[in-house]
RNA sequence: GCCUCUUUAGCUCAGCUGGUUAGAGCGCCGGACUGUUAAUCCGUAGGUCCUAGGUUCGAGUCCUAGAAGGGGCGCCA
């Protein structure tokens, strides 16, 4: 007999059906009630156990998160939770789960707990909604680019060029580090590594997308990036997933464009198809927020403030308007911000957020930033101050994209690179790009796991991915 | 890298200005009950109080150092 998914139980099969299920116990009711669970769907099966038909053995192994097969009719169920259930006719143990010796129970545990305990976190409610979510995600990112025409493009992980200017980067080596050959300086000879030369794990991908836009037109990576950084935040990994779509013909505008259109996509389409593990996550957050002060609690509960996001426009604002909003602010003039607000400088966090959270209580883009803070390759502007450069804040997390227009200016672009000590022997490629056939482009890159966190609710980073890498932190 | 907080039973935590045998809820185990929805009721077991020093007649509690973890900041996505 073939095995039927919980999900498609609980949409299709029929009264009076005999079915076989597989799944995990979530709870073992009265010796009588198992839920069963098994990943298809956030909702459980009711098992219905006649418990005086089977030798108490096998009834003492149906325990938390033990594994059984079951054979038996659907029947409509008289308790009030549920509509069907399953009247329970053959029962096999698939792997068994001591209740005494294993690290999960039936209740709540802390999300620390749970982040060293990453093997079995994945069979808790929280984590396994957070997870077919993230799937949803990465699966709407692919649909999304190939409904609009776009191509997907695998950029390379490890990497010759250390000058693509997004952070430190880790490096990659055959050699150990005691017995690497060395030239006649004493330093290491990299002539004689792997690839002859050295190689770096990307942090991006954007340099080589630029060569896709100007061959393909529109193209997309989505792949995993690597940053070095000893960055410790609830919003920083040292591998996480980003999406870099970058498009030929497009300039700044049409870049914001897009952005805001794919991001409120991938809300939806959250919404639309995975109600059920946005609901509990909703829930598990207002549970969690009722001992908070209210100042600490979301100003929207979660479902709201997704679909808040959707129904408006985000606004957008230049840089030096984002300077003269904040300059004019309660907290700026009562001295409330630890950082100055000066054209210039960047944004501190405390600053998007005044602007996000209490000015527009919606996402921001910010655009037209100072040339002196931003990326050799992003556009100049007429002023000569300022570039075509965008970040798109939204509330809670902050930055989740950041985008340019890309310099297609040949002379301008090495220009740039020679101002900022970009060394041009490293980026040949790219300069070329701009002598034969170049054109107006832009593009950005999206933080694939704060687009997680944003729709999940999640506070911290490291609970939306399944493995997480961060500073002093590599189990699993 | 900086600042800050936390570490007590399997889990979540309480433990006052240092004082005698370190507690609770949940979980586990045993029993009762059996149409439950975090089932209920009764009972048992379970603790190098993170580690190492120190102060003291006496340290879970105070001091110093270290370890692990959380939160905030910077850097960014």
């Amino acid at each position: 007999m073939k095995r039927t998914e919980v999900s498609t139980v609980l949409e299709e099969a029929k009264i009076g059906e005999e079915i076989l299920v597989k799944g995990w116990v979530k709870s073992f009711r009265a010796n009588r009630f198992i839920a069963l669970n098994d990943g298809s769907c956030f909702k459980t099966l009711q098992v219905v156990v006649d418990f005086e038909n089977y030798p108490e053995e096998l009834i003492k192994r149906i325990s938390f998160h033990s594994c059984v097969s079951i054979k038996g009719e659907l029947v409509a169920s008289q308790g009030s939770g549920q509509k069907v259930e399953l009247q329970a006719k053959e029962i096999e143990i698939l792997g068994d789960s001591d209740a005494g010796a294993y690290v999960l129970q039936p209740k709540k545990m802390t999300q620390e707990y749970l982040r060293e305990k990453a093997h079995f976190r994945m069979r808790t409610n929280t984590f396994s909604a957070v997870f077919r979510l993230r799937h949803a995600i990465a699966f709407a990112i692919n649909k999304y680019f190939n409904d609009h025409g776009y191509y997907y493009m695998h950029t390379p992980i490890i990497t010759g060029s250390d000058a693509e200017g997004a952070g430190e980067m880790f490096h990659v080596t055959t050699f150990k580090p005691d017995t690497a050959p060395k030239d006649e300086a004493g330093n290491v000879d990299y002539k004689q590594d792997f690839f002859g030369k050295e190689t770096n794990l990307t942090v991006s991908g954007q340099l080589q997308a630029e060569m896709g836009a100007l061959a393909l037109g529109k193209v997309y990576t989505f792949g995993p990036t690597f940053r070095a950084e000893n960055s410790n935040t609830s919003r920083h990994l040292a591998e996480f997933w980003m999406i870099e779509p970058e498009v030929a013909f497009c300039d700044i505008h049409g870049d914001m464009d897009l952005a805001e259109d794919f991001s409120k996509y991938l809300i939806k389409y959250c919404l639309d198809n995975y109600p059920d593990d946005l609901a509990f996550l909703e829930k598990r957050i207002l549970d969690s927020e009722k001992q908070m002060p209210k100042e600490q609690r979301r100003p929207l509960p979660l479902i709201e403030s997704l679909k808040f996001v959707i129904d408006n426009d985000f606004e957008r604002i230049t840089y030096s308007d984002a300077v003269n909003l904040l300059r004019n602010s309660k907290p700026y003039k009562k001295g409330r911000f630890e950082f100055e607000v000066e054209w210039g400088k960047d944004l501190q966090a405390e600053h998007e957020r005044w602007l996000v959270e209490k000015k527009f209580k919606k996402p921001v883009i910010v655009r037209d930033y100072p040339k002196g803070i931003k990326a050799f390759y992003m556009r100049q502007n007429d002023d000569d101050k300022t570039v075509a450069a965008m970040d798109v804040l939204f509330p809670g997390i902050g930055e989740v994209i950041g985008g340019s227009q890309r310099e297609e200016r040949h002379d301008k672009l090495l220009k740039r690179m020679e101002e900022m000590d970009i060394p041009e022997h490293e980026l040949w490629w790219y300069l070329e790009l701009r002598k034969f056939g170049g054109c107006p482009h832009a593009g950005f890159g999206m933080g694939f796991e704060r687009m997680v966190q944003f729709i999940t609710g999640m506070t911290n980073i490291r609970d939306v991915i399944p493995f997480p890498r961060a500073k002093g932190s590599a189990e699993f």
